[in-house]
DNA sequence: GCGAAAATCAGGAAAATCCCTAATGCCTAA
DNA sequence: TTAGGCATTAGGGATTTTCCTGATTTTCGC
């Protein structure tokens, strides 16, 4: 039987790289790729894929959020986090979205297959490294510290305060939602009652911290 | 001859350990003691000590520029870093600035005396780590990149900038600088201008980027 | 000193934000 | 099954902030 998968990732050569390196197998079978999480969404949607690998930072949805929303509707999907940083916010947020996998982008490309077939078996894969963060952190700050994005924010806000921290305007925010101006003001008022915090630049680190987006772009 | 010393940290309990410390070596004073980088200029121009204990971030006025306007005065001063951080960025910036030593703040106590003695001699003195950071650094992308925030924008323009990538309103800013919103209107247009960044969340990660404030606070 | 750059400020138009209110749909507990 | 809570959506109008243009004073290097 041959795996589905789908590729997400806002590098080309990165997903050049995977779809090269994952036709040389033969039972695994490439069958939409992403550059945002919103297309990737959209993809699981079409194609019911058996493993989807997502990159964490992705622009205008980033890839904890799409997990979170892809295994809402399909709980069978199994997701592998892709990341450069092994930065103990990301690999936590990704595995507290039900991510399967964690694998960081400088482990060798022929760990992707060995990660694959893992998690297809039910299991889950970390790549060398991750694992270590993982104790580090569940022994210091995370342990009881539940006061998440993902646990006070709605969905919908979550997905306004990323863009927010962006950069985008209100309006733009609003056209990309599909939804009115008053609409996002509404939600970014909710954030920052929610949060205690009324000023962009203080929204912008909150998110920063939860991994909702990064320091660059 | 007695070294007059100013501590500048915004946490009370590090002045306070550093205070106990000092006052134990016979020819060290401390003079003054801030906890923002506006006071520690302050200090420094109704003072004149010799040396200045700088923590790297500080609400207002953050170390990295209080050492630049303090070394634009009062060459003769000597500034050294003190930061949680070996984020290299801090380390470089503040170098850049002209601090004479940098120190880490999980060091022993007693280090932070040989460095006073150390840069009273002329001479610099890093932190055990701190080094081998420098190099590793210089040796990959800071070589020649030299469109740090410190080159392009202007010592009054940094300055709101970093006001506003605290969370602070135009007013406030205004106030706290004692010029007219107007005017700060102004530094902000032009460090949009020059940066070509025109959201409050970009500049906002720029100056996390660029040290000029820190993810906490 | 002199010129360029920096820092300061004003006025009015345009845009974004805030505050209040409220309809709709969905889920849950009584 | 119904009432209530919450998420999501949205409008109107007041308020605030931003944007654009232009101008004066201050500073600093040569």
């Amino acid at each position: 039987m041959t795996i589905k998968i789908i590729l997400a990732d806002d590098h080309q050569i990165v997903r050049q790289g995977l779809r090269t390196l994952l036709t040389a197998e033969p039972d695994m079978k490439i069958v939409g790729e992403a550059d945002n999480g919103r297309t990737a969404l959209r993809l699981v949607q079409e194609h019911t894929p058996e493993v989807v690998i997502m990159d964490v930072s992705m622009p205008d949805l980033n890839g904890i959020e799409a997990t979170r929303q892809i295994l809402a509707d399909y709980p069978g999907v199994k997701v592998i986090a892709l990341s450069m940083h092994s930065d103990s916010l990301f690999v936590l947020n990704m595995l507290k979205s039900g991510a399967s996998g964690y694998l960081l982008k400088d482990c060798a490309l022929e760990e992707l297959v060995k990660a694959i077939r893992t998690v297809v078996c039910k299991k889950t894969y970390l790549s060398p490294g991750v694992s270590d963060i993982l104790i580090k952190d569940f022994a210091s700050t995370w342990s009881d510290n539940n006061s998440s994005a993902f646990s006070i924010l709605t969905t919908r806000e979550r997905e306004v305060l990323q863009l927010m921290a962006e950069g985008k305007s209100t309006n733009v925010i609003a056209d990309q939602l599909c939804v009115s101006v008053k609409t996002v003001e509404a939600h970014r008022k909710q954030v920052m009652n929610k949060l205690g915090i009324h000023s962009v630049a203080e929204l912008t680190k909150y998110a920063i911290r939860q991994g909702l987006t990064s320091l660059e772009n």
